[in-house]
DNA sequence: CCACAATACTTGTTTCAACAACTATGTAGA
DNA sequence: TCTACATAGTTGTTGAAACAAGTATTGTGG
């Protein structure tokens, strides 16, 4: 099934670009449509889990609050309330740094930890489910494409 | 740039799948960003231009409502109030169907049509900022893996 | 060392999205 | 024709994102 039956749009395209443009936003609607329902059956959202895997892959397991805004995939004007929603439910805790204490930092609590170990095979299911059908060869030439993309502008 | 340093990630990727879906969040990232910023200097959303779009491309530039939602991009389980919006910016205006009284027919107002057409050439001018560095080749390729990626599942 | 700028976060407010329950109209089978 | 169900859209409510302005601490040039 192509964009165009997908949509059931009448006209065309004004210009590739325009349908590489749509494309990744359908793809990523797709994709992530399947990401959200997985997170919430775990009882968290999307955001609130990129904020954990952050932490999960950071270095210590900890990291000031504007680093981790600053390493979401989507841009997060109001960090302070998303950490408060993981604090309330006890999967990070906020620890004011010594050295500078402007800076808060944030890491997993025990549950935060178990939460994304439990959640990790699963999501690993999903990916497979959503993107196995792909040859390795085609997910290197798509990432290396979607890489290619975001050197523009 | 690859997808590593972009995030300032430690630990690399469980698989070439999460990497891809990380691949895909973040470039949908970077191109709706510019998108977004786009549209607000139209006075409008994205979303907001995705219905006008749809209404442009649609035979006889006429829709009912939940077609419309059933042709966005991303779920709008809350048509009503968005179309709402777009009636009170004048861009829109609702006609109830005399066959199927259950149905309202959404169309553009001068005005709404107007706006589409003045933001035509700009936001091509941006998908080819965006975009313009792939060549004709990589953008048919880009298209062919993102729709091969919306058939799994 | 002192004023001033930069950094790190917080708070207030407004707007928008998510979810579920509800109304009104049309369709189809007993 | 009457009941039950399906479809189209609306509304109420809650929660989260967007934006801008504010506080506290640190760094820096004169």
């Amino acid at each position: 099934m192509g964009l165009k039956e997908d949509i059931g749009k009448q006209t065309p395209w004004e210009s590739p670009e325009e349908e590489a443009f749509l494309n990744v936003l359908r793809t990523h609607q797709f994709l992530t449509e399947g990401h959200q329902s997985f997170c919430k059956k775990f009882g968290i959202t999307e955001t609130q889990y990129n904020v954990l895997r952050i932490l999960k892959g950071a270095h210590k397991g900890t990291l000031p609050s504007l680093e981790i805004a600053r390493r979401m995939v989507t841009k997060v004007p109001d960090i302070t309330r998303l950490i408060d929603r993981l604090v309330v439910a006890g999967l990070v805790e906020r620890k004011p740094c010594p050295e500078d204490r402007r800076v808060i930092h944030i890491l997993l609590t025990t549950n935060g930890r178990r939460l994304v170990k439990r959640m990790a095979k699963p999501l690993a299911e999903m990916h497979r489910k959503q993107l196995g059908h792909l040859t390795r060869k085609d997910l290197k030439e798509l990432n290396r494409l979607l890489e290619k993309v975001r050197q523009g502008d």
